[in-house]
DNA sequence: AATTTTCAGATGACGTTGTCACCTCAACCA
DNA sequence: TGGTTGAGGTGACAACGTCATCTGAAAATT
């Protein structure tokens, strides 16, 4: 037998799935609630009993997004095995292959308030108090920030860690998005996306020694 | 006494228009051909006779952002009064004036071909052969980026100029992607947008130089 | 054990959207 | 001058997000 709670976990999981199945194979607009329930085998409806829109169920699934990737930094950032300028290097990799691997959901990771127009959000929050499920993915977020913050601080210490990180970060998924926009494509640039990661984390670091 | 002529370029200038200002204002969503028919002063059917469909309406939109950032950047490279190296950070900064001023614009000059999925993309040019819009804001983007790539070569010599050319440009991307994002926010990385970019510009430079 | 409450899910409906087929009519050309 | 063309208007359609309402079974209460 099959309890209440279970049921709806169950449904809240294949509702999930489903929408991230969707984002992967045609973007945020072929993530149609009527699909997603009928992949999870509800209908269209249904997904009203777990998110409070379409944005609040995309938002879920980029939230999950970050999750799994602060896991795999963690897991790199703790094994004890391996040299520290090695984790840093995978840990941007890490970012890198989800890009790749989930171009539509990298989008989603980097975007998840995109309907703010900067001064109305915070409008917004002030007035309304913050929402309950951006929190969720802005924590997510955090987190794996956090754990990347500290395979770079690992390498190039303390000072200025922030700064450097951060840099990585908007480097990484600077290249991996005009990969996917085609724009590095053009052999006029005569280099790879691998190569462009390749030097934006050897010049970073370098930047971070002095 | 207005020829038809006339009157369509008008029409297709006061489309181009409104889909911009609605773009600016609330992203590609929130542009709708009903709304842009109306604030150019035609109904929901109009645009069709300009564009094929939504999308290429947005695309032409792009395309016209493509184009006056290559204008910029040219003005900016044959200015015969100044150093390159000032050029070189003028033209990343043209970028990200652009990105700040208009989030969405700037979304959308990168990604006007979101909807393929890489290889289907490519199986469908060679079959349908290429298609008229994307090809035009392609040219523009292309424009811009062979503009771009002379004011670096004039900096950092032939010698890896596109490569390094090609990380600048996604670096400064990635910095305003970010900065849109809300995810240079955090307190966490103390630094700002402004300092990623000057950071950018030097140790890239640097590396050219060596 | 019987009854009430709760709540996941189904269903019907509404407004909005992109898109198309069809119509109109003034500018154009022979 | 009479036929052609093509920009624009209009009605219609399917798909979508969303909501109000209903249903039935699990859970809580007595």
């Amino acid at each position: 037998m099959v309890t209440r709670a279970e049921s709806a976990a169950a449904t809240r999981r294949a509702l999930l799935d489903a929408a991230a199945e969707l984002l992967d194979l045609g973007g945020p607009d072929a993530v149609t609630l009527r699909e997603v329930g009928a992949k999870a085998g509800v209908t269209r409806g249904a997904p009203y009993r777990h998110f409070a829109d379409k944005d609040s169920l995309l938002t879920a699934v980029a939230s999950e997004g970050w999750e799994r990737l602060a896991d795999r930094v963690h897991a790199l950032r703790t094994d004890p095995s391996r040299p520290a300028s090695e984790k840093l290097r995978d840990a941007v990799r890490a970012l890198v292959d989800l890009g790749r691997a989930q171009p539509h959901l990298h989008r989603m990771l980097f975007r998840w308030n995109d309907k703010r127009l900067g001064t109305l959000e915070r409008l917004h929050r002030q007035v309304c108090g913050p929402a309950g499920d951006p929190d969720a993915a802005d924590r997510a977020a955090g987190r794996f920030q956090e754990e990347f913050l500290a395979v770079v601080t690992a390498v190039a210490g303390e000072r200025g860690a922030g700064h450097h990180g951060a840099l990585l970060l908007a480097g990484a998924h600077g290249i991996v998005d005009m990969e996917h926009g085609g724009h590095l494509g053009a052999d006029r640039w005569r280099t790879t996306a691998d190569e462009l990661v390749g030097t934006l984390v050897r010049v970073v670091v370098e930047a971070g020694e002095r």
